[in-house]
DNA sequence: GCACTGTCCTGTTTGC
DNA sequence: TGCAAACAGGACAGTG
């Protein structure tokens, strides 16, 4: 699923392709994954517009049109956003939204369990999208310190876990990163989030931006859907502790990776290196 | 305000 | 072998 390192590798591949490119034609294949407006006015405001940057807002993709509108894509879990040059073929069997751009190459939406959501919005309508108006700091951000991490997990009797995972206090962590988070900082994710001492906040927060920076680094975490704009995979998933490894060694003490449920989703740990 | 649960959705895996 | 149930999880609505 792709989190933060995956929008901003997604970006990164994306922008040198579509930039200063118009929006030719556009074709919706599944109208239910348009947020706002309604299909038809949302093809009216992007068509015929110049893509004049790409933005990422946490895990929300921004493509901005010469007309102040916003071209927004969130993922959410099998959500892509690949980039098709003229003339070649593109592999997905579950296109929902195809943008034909004027040199013939087209932008391909694709999302095969339909979560994703996208969004053409006017500057002053953002704060429509209640996730992205009150997402929180992102990490490897001026804003995201371990004082401020402190100050928002304090008194919290939610798990460590739950309180990663929510955007509203940390934007652009997912499952993954989270779970990898928590091991390098030798955080048991069943702790609650208020309980934590300063050096564990301060080893917290020094984890989340390492696992951060190194997933941008490789490129994304690539499990089965995630590809980034050229239809590549990422490479994180060879360098990674404890999410996806159950039941294998720990790379760091040789016990067996645990796996259980917090807060209804998968969560991986080990019993040794991240005691209760 | 806070914490937690259910829902959406479909391909894959697991169990019988 | 074939079928059904469980599972995967980001964001949000609803509940207590």
């Amino acid at each position: 699923m792709p989190e933060m390192p995956e929008i901003e590798t997604i970006r990164r591949s994306l922008e040198p392709h579509i930039r200063g490119r118009k929006i030719e034609n556009v074709e919706v294949l599944l109208a239910r994954q348009i947020k706002w407006p309604e299909p038809e006015a949302f093809v009216a405001r992007i068509l015929q517009e110049d893509i004049v940057g790409l933005e990422r807002i946490g895990k929300y993709l921004l493509l901005q049109l010469s007309n102040q509108v916003s071209l927004i894509f969130h993922l959410r879990m099998t959500g892509q956003l690949v980039y098709v040059a003229a003339g070649a073929a593109d592999a997905s069997h579950h296109n929902r939204v195809i943008i034909y751009l004027d040199d013939g190459a087209r932008l391909v939406f694709s999302d095969t369990r339909t979560f994703g959501t996208l969004y053409a919005m006017h500057q002053d309508e953002l704060w429509r999208i209640r996730g992205m108006a009150e997402m929180g700091p992102e990490p490897l951000s001026e804003k995201f310190t371990a004082e401020y991490l402190a100050a928002a997990a304090a008194g919290r009797k939610t798990r460590i876990k739950s309180f990663l995972l929510d955007q509203s206090k940390v934007g652009g962590l997912g499952n993954i990163y989270v779970d990898e988070a928590l091991f390098l900082a030798g955080v048991h994710p069943m702790r609650l989030a208020g309980s934590l001492t300063g050096d564990e906040i301060q080893r917290l927060h020094e984890a989340v931006n390492r696992v951060i920076a190194d997933g941008i680094a490789d490129g994304g975490t690539t499990f089965r859907d995630y590809r980034d704009g050229n239809g590549g995979k990422g490479s994180h998933q060879d360098n990674l502790f404890v999410y996806g490894r159950d039941g294998e060694a720990c790379k760091r003490c040789g016990t067996l990776i645990a796996k259980t449920k917090v807060g209804g989703r998968g969560t991986r740990f080990c019993p040794s290196c991240q005691k209760i």
